[in-house]
RNA sequence: GUGGGUAUAGCUCAGCUGGUAGAGCGCUGCCUUGUGGUGGCAGAUGUCGCGGGUUCGAGUCCCGUUACUCACCCCA
């Protein structure tokens, strides 16, 4: 029976070639985190509502479990997708704690859920990588500068476009406008986030309506969020400012140390800066904050952000401290797979299709396969004995580059030859010691500039 | 949630002021009796998103509906 299908707006499904990339993507995320010591954890893909709306997220943001929620007799609010996973992890360490070393390192690479209309880079189930450490009671500022240094570390190791880590501190906003004298610094910081979307004029009035500053003080606020430097001169040009505060000094330590960490060493492509019109809308972060941004996709506004929270998990007697960021893995690697700016080399593993030249020789070529798998070289046998140009034709289909071809010689025994359908170039080979050139061991991620 | 656009072959799309469905690419076969790609010849494929209305007649006009999509809001 027919069945009528239809893509569901928002829920993107990769086709295998895509999805080698973001697998490689992922691996090589992984790899990085894992070099620097960090453990992977899966947590559960639902939370109690209570849990998930307790971070001043939007109730229609999430995804609820209608029938869970019936079964439950519906007294309690029941459960939902998470939306993040910062979230399900502050719940997931509260609730393993008494099995857990802190400082816990871990990373998390998962799918998230959120029922916002869907844009280019933006979904409604997309996947995420997230790196945090977290302390118990109490969590060393270096850490800040750690696991902002492994992302950069990940990300600059990925093949995409080059990458901007924007790094501001939220101490260092709040004692300039504790020093400032500002009364709501809360409802300042979020008037300021709206700078790269309202002309300054309007923020500054903002600033006057609705965070109760005064015209001088709107001014300072917006000559402290228009500094943007990639080195550490930002201190003197806050300092300039004229505003004195003991937060202010302790965010401008910090902001300096993580901007110098994170500057350190040979980058290929990720650059980093302080700028200090970064807030980030969330109220949990408490000091380190950073947003990422890759060049040509600023469209897509950013790609990753995180930063410091001192007290996203309590059980009321114990708090942990975090850090963390995160990297949106749907939303970078998808538009750019829609471009072509990353391709899969081939959209199955295979790297060799053994020809099959009648029904009764089959296990002669399974033969062959399994001898090329023992040495790790992943092979199909073909599915039918047809035409060698029909076998060729369903290699080339699948961009599998070798095709092998087991034949009987004369003199009763058995020849190979491998074909290389690139070039052409067919040789005779030895099943047991043949290997292809490592390029094409795998399917590759190709990027444009290669193409 | 608000506003715009679109819906026709596997894909990209054409189809004028209404007259029973088309192209390119792809696909299948043959030229090519066991080695593909180029070329030539032949061929297959559609409830024209769904429901209703107007009309002798609707892919085309009208109404509704659903889905997709773009922008705003917001975020990874």
């Amino acid at each position: 029976m027919a069945t009528k299908t239809s893509p569901l707006s928002g829920f993107p499904e990769l086709l295998p070639a895509a999805r080698s990339v973001e697998r490689a993507v992922i691996a090589s995320l992984s790899d990085t985190f894992e070099l620097h010591g960090f453990a992977n954890i899966e947590t559960r893909a639902v939370e109690p509502v209570d849990v998930l709306l307790g971070k001043g997220e939007t109730s229609k943001e999430v995804y609820l479990l209608e029938r869970l929620q019936k079964e439950q007799g519906g007294s309690d609010a029941g459960v939902g997708l998470h939306f993040d996973l910062t979230v399900p992890f502050a719940r997931y360490v509260l609730e393993h704690a008494g099995h857990l070393e802190f400082p816990f390192r871990r990373y998390q690479v998962q799918p998230a859920w959120r029922g916002e209309r869907p844009q280019e880079g933006r979904y409604r189930q997309f996947t995420q990588a997230d790196v945090d450490i977290v302390g118990k009671d109490v969590l060393p500022f270096h850490h800040d500068v750690e696991v902002m240094r492994v992302m950069v570390e990940a990300l600059d190791a990925l093949p995409i476009p080059a990458l901007s880590f924007q790094f501001n501190n939220r101490k260092l906003i709040q004692g300039f406008y504790a020093g400032l004298g500002l009364p709501d610094v809360v409802a300042a910081i979020r008037v300021i986030d709206k700078l790269d979307k309202l002309p300054a004029e309007k923020v500054a009035e903002l600033l006057v309506s609705d965070a109760g500053a005064t015209p001088e003080q709107a001014q300072q606020c917006l000559d402290l969020a228009t500094i943007r430097v990639a080195d550490t001169s930002f201190v003197e040009q806050v300092r300039a400012l004229g505003v004195s505060h003991p937060l202010l000094d302790e965010g401008l330590a910090e902001l300096e140390a993580v901007v110098a960490g994170c500057s350190a060493g040979e980058r290929r492509h990720v650059t980093v800066e302080a700028n200090l019109r970064i807030a980030r809308g969330l109220d949990y972060y408490t000091g380190t904050v950073v947003e990422i941004f890759m060049a040509g996709y600023e469209r897509l506004k950013s790609v990753g952000g995180g930063g410091r929270y001192d007290a996203l998990a309590s059980d009321g007697r114990t708090t942990y401290p975090g850090v963390g960021v995160s990297f949106g893995v749907s939303r970078s690697i998808i538009p750019l797979l829609a471009d072509g700016v990353l391709a899969g080399s081939r959209p199955v593993p295979s790297a060799v299709l053994v020809a099959v030249t009648d029904e009764d020789s089959r296990a002669a070529s399974d033969a062959v396969a399994a001898s090329l798998r023992a040495r790790r070289v992943p092979c199909e046998v073909a599915a039918s004995a047809q035409k060698f140009g029909k076998q060729i034709r369903y290699a080339e289909r699948r961009g599998i580059p070798f095709v092998w071809f087991v034949q009987d010689d004369p003199d009763g025994g058995v020849s190979h030859q491998v074909k290389d359908i690139r070039s052409g170039e067919q040789v005779a080979a030895d099943p047991a010691a043949w290997t292809p050139p490592t390029d094409d061991l795998r399917p590759q991620v190709v990027t444009k500039e290669h193409q």
